[in-house]
RNA sequence: GGGCGCGUAGCUCAGUUGGUUAGAGCGCCUGCUUCACACGCAGGAGGUCCGGGGUUCGAGUCCCUGCGCGCCCACCA
């Protein structure tokens, strides 16, 4: 057999991801009686391309997935429906941007046209990546956002919130982006802290000289004033309660009214109100049946309520607004001032306060349920502090707008009447009007936010409303991996319905990962430019390396800060891999027989009932690893045990029994034995080299690691006496290699040393005199004794005496009395021997033991 | 204004319930073309675990506090 020295992922992965899905490995079995772990994989959203969050939100849930596969579970990796809302809009319209065109030119039906043929070119584009990257789906449960099956669920969702009464429509204040044109609800809006300023006005009082002055931040909106206010207990102000401002500019007689909304202690204590254009003033307005005037509109322009200020767009009105005032005398002063402003998440434009006409979802509800099953544990969301993170968002939760005032998207399933005015909310397009019998109806031209029908997909993608064996069988999922950037935007939404439309918890654990960040932690976003593309990483250095590079820092708790310079370590470390492997197959070939995984022999040989015994350990922190989402722990157990256990001592001690031709023997059959289960516990974090490797080793039909058995801790498999021994002779020979380093002897040279110490560690070196002499050229004169530590001496050689190097042993001498100090006051004090447990006084008193010893014959 | 997280080797970070001489990768130094691998092997240097208090026989780990970063939530003009 061939094989390489470089190990070339490109080869393999692309091979395996097929056949993998060819075999139908990824695709699960509703009709299996197997236990069954449901995992969720959010989509890649549909800007484009995948980023480095999505690798690593794909690695943690294949991981897991495959994990459990091989631990025989009936296992769905439950593909995500594809985004649709105002990013995918965003993007069509830049596109078309770029050939000079506006949706307004194609209008709303050759609008939707472009987005679909949009989607489904890059849509596409995106799942091809998915799978370049390795990604593990059932494709065939995937689903776009508008088909049909999601279609129906959104509209039995929405009529069913209607039915319970948490759905109302009405006008209010929403966050509005001038840009997007449309309605987003407060988790899309983004707050920066800003220095701006507080101009400081003065309204005239009706029938007097005297002024108020008020204090605000946006001094445009004073046009649309309809009021100001002081505190009810206000000493200063009592007297004005009930009469009457003018309001500059406008001209507008307002009342002066008493409200606690003001405070005191802030400005002058007295604030303007604009009901339409401030959500603090339109509650005010509100309790004090003030009128509401609109002064900006969706475009960010004055209104005709504006008056001469009309048309003009709100920045350009507050500059002449201010100007106007300051040369009537009555801009009384401005003041910096720090303050948030309002961004829209996705353009960055500076959101305004809208009045306006829109559909709510009422939150208190369904957020109750929700918080009582995160509280009872039916959902078990890990790490701990999410938990609490998201039972304070369910807590304080606030009524949700649902309507977009978008182009795609699914329309909401409401009909005006134009006779009579009368909204009929219906799964299907009603002929005539609820109220009047009119067929002059028309449907609500607002489609739903995104995270409404996000919110559905753990259900509606197994076939939710209509009763199915797959909704029946994987619902409610075993486990959400997701980040914790949407953790109130999807995961919350998604409890909130799946409990209240699906009769359950949409999954029993959610596990939240850190984001991926560039170099210099900030978080990686297309419009900063600091992204990484998996795509080009992938086929530089392979899908495994990157996963491992990934897994390795994954961390509970933190994010990953992304450089590239940990993939040539991951590479490397498949490489070696590969390289071990190769190490085999020579010897294989050498040794005269066919690759196999043979039956395992059960044998005495120190290094193979140390490396049993080590790889069981490795086998039970994995699975441990693995079920607490510590999967750095799982992926850097492996890296450990298979480099620096197998490769650098088990392959190395193994090396001289393969010299001859010795056949298909006892020291092959555990190697490759071994090697075959490492591969097993290694496979779920890099899937494609064990595949290959396992499919070079057991060339069987049809067979693959891919649904063979997780290894499992065995406790008689713990050989402790092995692996003491084994680190006995490894404490002796990095012992010797330190002095052959030190006096630069070459590997070539034997060299000789006398080894005085107990009997464990003389009789281990005797019992493998042959192995030690191969693997570092040393030899050792045994001397048994009866001290706690063993010491090397170097006997005279042709050069002389004079063993160890000084420096050194002046620098152990000087730690060793420091242990010994340390190590005799703590077993002089009275209240350490009290209180401190057995096992803790007994390890010292040993430990001692050995300093002493070991100092006494440095001292020799 | 609330809430959360971080500060450990030059760099990026591990360090489950407090326990003995604090680890890894990269980088650095020395020596090796040893017949699996130079994407390698062997050896080495490098840390007052941010500062200060406290609890404890014992603190990187728990508590308080100060400093320095970062994030999330929030309708105070």
């Amino acid at each position: 057999m061939q094989i390489e020295k470089v190990y070339e992922p490109q080869r393999f992965e692309p091979r395996w991801a097929q056949w993998w899905v060819d075999k139908g490995f990824f695709t699960a079995d509703a009709a299996s009686t197997k236990p069954v772990f449901s995992i969720a994989i959010p989509p890649p959203n549909v800007t484009g391309n995948l980023h480095m969050g999505h690798m690593l939100e794909h690695t943690l849930i294949d991981v897991a997935a495959r994990y459990h596969r091989m631990c025989g579970y009936n296992t769905l990796w439950l593909p995500g429906m594809d985004h649709a809302g105002i990013a995918t809009q965003m993007v069509v319209e830049r596109e078309m941007a770029k050939q000079g065109l506006s949706k307004y030119d194609l209008g709303r039906e050759k609008f939707v046209e472009r987005v679909w043929e949009w989607k489904e070119k890059y849509g596409g584009n995106i799942l091809r990546q998915m799978r370049e990257v390795g990604a593990s789906v059932d494709w065939t449960r995937s689903r776009f956002t508008l088909d049909e099956g999601l279609s129906k669920a959104v509209r039995e969702v929405f009529c069913g919130l209607n039915e319970r009464g948490l759905l109302y429509r009405g006008e209010y204040l929403v966050n509005w982006c001038p840009r997007c044109e449309t309605a987003v609800s407060d988790l899309e809006v983004e707050h920066e802290d800003i220095q701006g300023t507080l101009w400081h006005i003065r309204y005239p009082l009706k029938d007097s000289g005297e002024f108020l002055t008020v204090a605000t931040t946006r001094p445009e909106t004073m046009l649309g004033d309809t009021a100001v206010a002081v505190h009810p207990k206000d000493a200063r102000y009592l007297h004005l309660h009930g009469r009457t401002v003018v309001l500059p500019l406008m001209g507008r007689e307002i009342p002066i009214i008493a409200d606690e909304m003001a405070d005191p202690e802030f400005g002058t204590g007295v604030v303007k109100i604009t009901p339409a254009h401030d959500p603090n003033d339109f509650e005010a307005g509100k309790r004090h049946d003030l009128p509401r005037i609109k002064v900006i509109d969706e475009h960010a322009l004055m209104t005709p309520e504006a008056g001469r200020f009309a048309g003009l767009d709100r920045y350009e009105a507050r500059k002449q607004v201010v100007a106007e005032l300051e040369s009537m005398g009555l801009l009384a002063g401005t003041a910096p001032h720090a303050m948030a402003i309002s961004k829209c998440e996705r353009c960055g434009t500076v959101i305004e306060p809208m009045l306006s006409t829109q559909w709510f979802v009422r939150m208190k509800p369904l957020a109750d349920r929700a918080a009582a099953a995160v509280r009872e544990g039916r959902i078990d969301v890990q790490p701990e502090n999410w938990r609490r993170t998201l039972l304070h968002w369910l807590d304080g939760i606030h009524d949700w707008c649902v309507s977009r005032q978008l182009w795609w998207g699914h329309r909401i399933p409401a009909w005006h009447c134009g006779d009579c005015g009368e909204i009929t909310i219906s799964r299907t397009a009603p002929e005539t009007c609820s109220k009047c019998g009119s067929s002059n109806l028309a449907q609500d031209n607002d489609v739903l936010d995104t995270w409404f029908s996000s919110g559905l997909w753990p259900f509606s993608t197994l076939g939710w409303p209509d009763g199915t064996k797959d909704l029946e069988t994987f619902y409610p999922t075993s486990l959400m991996i997701m980040g914790y950037e949407i953790l109130f935007l999807w995961c919350a939404r998604m409890t909130m319905l799946g409990l209240e439309f699906a009769g359950d918890v949409p999954f029993r654990k959610v596990y939240i990962h850190g984001i991926v960040r560039d170099a210099q932690k900030r978080k990686m976003s297309k419009t900063r430019g600091n992204t990484v593309d998996p795509l080009d990483i992938t086929i530089k250095y392979g899908t495994d390396a990157v996963r491992m590079a990934l897994l390795t820092s994954a961390a509970p708790g933190s994010d990953i800060v992304w450089t590239e310079d940990k993939l040539p370590s991951s590479q490397a470390f498949a490489n070696k891999i590969w390289n071990a492997s190769r190490f085999l197959f020579l010897n294989i070939e050498r040794a005269g027989f066919e690759p196999q995984i043979p039956e395992p022999a059960k044998s005495e040989a120190i290094e193979d009932r140390w490396i049993w015994s080590r790889l069981n350990k490795a086998a039970d922190s994995v699975n441990r690893a693995i079920q607490q989402y510590r999967y750095h722990e799982a992926a850097q157990t492996m890296w450990h045990f298979l480099w620096n256990d197998f490769c650098d001592w088990y392959i190395e001690l193994k090396k001289r029994r393969f010299q001859d031709g010795s056949g298909l023997d006892e020291n092959w059959r555990n190697i490759l034995n071994v090697f075959e289960r490492a591969l097993r516990l290694l496979h779920p974090s890099m899937p494609f080299i064990t595949e290959e490797l396992w499919q070079r080793l057991s060339p069987g039909e049809g067979a693959s690691i891919t649904v063979a058995a997780f290894p499992q801790y065995d406790a008689n498999l713990d050989d402790p006496e092995a692996e003491d021994e084994m680190r006995r002779l490894q404490e002796v020979l990095i012992a010797a290699r330190q002095i052959r380093s030190e006096e630069n002897v070459p590997r070539k040279i034997t060299m000789t040393f006398g080894l005085a110490g107990p009997a464990p560690f003389t009789s281990a070196v005797q019992r493998n005199r042959e192995a030690i002499l191969r693997l570092d050229n040393v030899e050792f004169d045994l001397v048994e004794n009866s001290e706690p530590a063993f010491s090397l001496t170097r006997p005279a050689t042709e050069n002389g005496s004079a063993p160890v190097p000084s420096a050194r042993m002046e620098k152990e001498i000087e730690q060793l009395e420091k242990n010994i100090s340390n190590s005799k006051r703590q077993l002089g004090d009275d209240k350490f021997l009290s209180r401190a447990p057995a096992h803790i006084v007994d390890n010292i008193k040993t430990k001692l033991a050995e300093y002493e010893s070991r100092l006494e014959s440095l001292r020799r």
